[in-house]
DNA sequence: ACCTGAACACCGTTCAAGT
DNA sequence: ACCTGAACACCGTTCAAGT
């Protein structure tokens, strides 16, 4: 990659992250090449798609989230580990208003960009999910599906509302799929 | 109001119907106005926001969701009853894709067109969960909101993956809103 | 009293022409 | 190889001028 080039790329990137942060990530790509001092079609030529930019700024992050749920695994009680790490999948999704839209939508669609990261993040909190369906604590009807759509939805909702009632479905959802004999 | 107003004001309603039934309700207003066969300043006059449209369009079948929860207090269930009501909230929420973020939205936005409508929809949804949770079926610590943000959320999911996930968390949600001590 | 349609200030996306 | 910037086809919203 020519120096120019990556040069580019690093202050598209840069300039996505802080208006992504501020206005969503349905703001202006075209914005964004404005303050990134490059022309309209560069930032096409770099990433052809919004998804595209969006997987080079959370890519990190979401490596980072499927860690934690390795490491999670090793937490001495598997139902705390799985509402640890739902907790913090939330605090995730919710990095840039609307992506968590972006997120629900390709864990199905396999032409997103996004979809490699979010299936990886899928399969993460399947591993939790297992180890708390064979220790009894959650029902064995519940699946990584259910597990993912749970967690986009109340960080939807505390997108819409407020954080705290995102929280308070998380809590109810979850309890939803604890075992019948689970003591509450 | 002059008959050709109420004509085009008719003629705006059906194509609003239509176009948003279609491309979901963040279609283009533009169009909706050429297909009416007005110019685009007479939608605003008679629409000042899309959620005024939205309101107009939806009037009806909101006031009907809210009669449906006072006839189910009758109901012989009174969990039974909370869940029909959820369920038919979940079909009127997803009439137009994207609505659901509206409603959602709405509710605690005074400003909003449809904040009433949806306001009247929470508390007849109030009225359920309390004698429900009199009957012994639902925790006391729910909330109206809690309810209302549930479906919304449910909603929002089935749009986003398929219906019967979004129907599944509902379920799950729902079942941890009931009592400890509530049978499963 | 209501309607028209141009005007303004924005978009996303593509692609020939440059360096 | 990569970048530029004009071109195209769209938007939402406002408002003077008409009838």
């Amino acid at each position: 990659m020519r120096a120019d080039a990556r040069r580019n790329y690093e202050r598209l990137l840069a300039e996505a992250a802080t208006i992504f942060a501020e206005h969503g990530v349905e703001a202006s790509l075209e914005e964004i090449a404005r303050r990134a001092g490059v022309a309209n079609g560069t930032l096409y030529s770099h990433f052809p798609t919004r998804q595209a930019l969006l997987e080079a700024l959370l890519r990190d992050r979401m490596q980072a989230l499927s860690d934690k749920a390795r490491d999670l695994l090793d937490h001495p009680s598997a139902d705390e580990a799985l509402l640890i790490w739902a907790r913090a999948a939330m605090a995730h999704t919710t990095v840039y208003r609307g992506l968590v839209t972006s997120l629900m939508r390709s864990i199905e669609d396999e032409t997103s960009h996004l979809h490699a990261a979010c299936q990886a993040v899928l399969t993460a909190g399947e591993q939790l999910l297992n180890r708390a369906q064979a220790a009894g604590g959650m029902r064995a009807d519940v699946t990584a599906s259910d597990l993912y759509a749970l967690i986009n939805s109340v960080s939807w909702v505390g997108e819409q509302t407020s954080p705290a009632q995102g929280e308070r479905l998380l809590a109810f959802g979850i309890d939803g799929m604890r075992s019948a004999t689970d003591s509450r």
